[in-house]
DNA sequence: ATGAAAGCGCTAACAT
DNA sequence: ATGTTAGCGCTTTCAT
């Protein structure tokens, strides 16, 4: 029997006879014969891997994008090389470059890339783009602007009419999405609003940043804040806390993400869902649709929707007299 | 100039000389080329790929883990592939097949596997425990048990008499380590202890686990518990507070392996921190040193410290009169 | 110090 | 339906 005989009852099943293919299989399983990926690359131009890039891979926020796309992969038989950009574009880049050979496509999650760079990223391998939206490249993004005015569609319900947005950093494309929803959103509902920060740290916008802005929060007088980030939000609950201020009954505090975390502090914090596991899934989907289709049809854009989920940091504003006492 | 000369400026630089080396390399930038690792590792037969398998990409102990060899493995030019195990032994060694032939080594976190199995894994691929010891495989661990022999100490200190555990998966090495520690520790200061559960869900060993086995704690009359890890430690916490039961007043909780949630509910936790992003640049380097000496020499085994960190869920116990109130 | 050529494990034409 | 063969991009003898 010919190695192409072996080959072909591999990629082509169908041409080869019945019994010659069984045969080979059955070897196959017992000797433990794979076929050599690598080996099959080089002739083949595919090498069955996707590589996927977070900015850090100590936030919470990717690891479900992460779950979500390794997941997705596998289903395919696919495997996922992960790489962490250290919030640095040029180490973003210099993966990209690494990877560049050994995988078909990248996922690349909330790039810090300029917009020019990613426009004229070479392919292959093909590119998608997580949470980022630039002309002529296929994405998933999270519908965040629209959680943003779910966020405070609700407050305002509960009658806020003063909210605070702690913002992430400037540059961030989900930063920006999340005030265009407020400024949109503040409107609709006449609320007034306040910016504070951007609160980045190094590492990306944490729990501490949180910590450390919580005291500006309560001198805005406002009667709600809504934070960037879940991360953000509970560090700010962590101080209201140790400063004895009530949540929700002094301050409404609103979180985005919803990481894991946000179920488990107390008092669960009310958050916009965004979601992370299917986002990472979608993209690897997305990722396989174009290379299935070739890189010569128009990349699709895929939104995927956010929800906001009430649990107990929010509640009706104070009474005036109660806020005025605090406030002196 | 020959394919030759080109391959040896990048591999034996030494064996060309300065000029043609310099000319090749500067031609190579210009071209943005690079090697084929995948062609390269055809005939070397290595890949210049790790392998990290973890039960649960969901679980923060290994975000942790996966950032440190991630980071190890990138400083040495090596490539990571990630796969998630699904808590399941079966999926575990499918993926362990699956990259057999993809990468030179596989660090192998908390494996599900039974030792045998473990034990008969053949290489290449080289592979590295994390988590679990095994005779005859190079294993990374991190010395649990001290560390909750540090945590009883810490307790009966500030004069914690009867204790409690909240085990994890009864099959977990990690968890057999701690009971272990328990164990010695309660003798050697004439704490009382009792074990409840295992309490592990679907899913691995979670906040849902802890949330629900609260009130057993309290009936059990102890005056404090040792979770299994901090994402059950942190469950009870939440469950406590629910139940408007003071913590350290009346209860004193104590979690191991620091995740970045520990820090952030309210009150912090106190808790048994394991140098997680450490033992994953561990394991990558255990494997490097492996596959530097090969597989003849004898397999090297690293413990790495664990260490109390006392945060503010610790406290003298409550005094009896109020306990006695309590419990009826 | 450099070049020529074999071959790593596989797939894809092209025979048969 | 199966076999033969070229060659994917590299490294590594073996010559020169």
């Amino acid at each position: 029997m010919s190695v192409a005989t072996v080959s072909r009852s591999f990629t082509v099943p169908a041409s080869v006879a019945n019994a010659t293919r069984e045969r080979v299989l059955a070897v196959a399983a017992e000797l433990h014969y794979e076929p050599n990926r690598a080996a099959r690359g080089l002739i083949t131009g595919r090498t069955g891997n996707v590589g996927v890039i977070v900015p850090d891979l100590g936030n919470p926020y990717f690891h479900a994008v992460l779950k979500g796309a390794q997941a997705r992969a596998r289903r395919a038989d696919y495997a996922v090389f992960v790489a962490d950009g250290q919030e640095s574009a040029s180490e973003e880049e210099d993966l990209i470059n690494a990877m560049r050979k050994q995988v078909d496509g990248i996922v690349l999650c909330s790039s810090r890339l300029p917009t020019a760079k990613l426009a004229s990223l070479d392919n292959p391998p093909t590119v998608v783009l997580l949470n980022r939206r630039v002309a002529g490249r296929a994405s998933v993004v999270v519908d965040s602007a629209d959680g943003m005015k779910q966020a405070v569609r609700h407050l305002a319900e509960l009658g806020h009419r003063r909210c605070v947005f702690v913002s992430g950093p400037r540059r961030s494309w989900s930063n920006q999405q999340r005030q265009q929803g407020l400024r949109a959103a503040a409107r609709a509902h006449r609320v007034e609003y306040e910016i504070l920060g951007p609160v980045a740290g190094a590492g990306g916008v944490q729990f501490q940043s949180g910590v450390e802005t919580a005291e500006q929060v309560l001198e805005t007088g406002a009667t709600a804040v809504l934070a960037y980030n879940d991360l953000v939000a509970v560090g700010i609950l962590s101080r209201l806390a140790e400063l004895g201020v009530g949540v929700p009954e002094e301050l409404s505090v609103v979180g985005f993400d919803d990481i894991p975390l946000a179920a488990m502090v107390t008092p669960p914090l009310t958050t916009v869902s965004l979601p992370t596991v299917q986002a990472g899934e979608a993209a690897v989907d997305v990722l396989f649709e174009r290379l299935r289709s070739g890189d010569s049809v128009q990349p699709t854009s895929r939104k995927l929707p956010a929800e906001l989920i009430v649990r107990s940091t929010t509640g009706p504003p104070p009474r005036r007299a109660k806020r005025a006492l605090r406030s002196h």
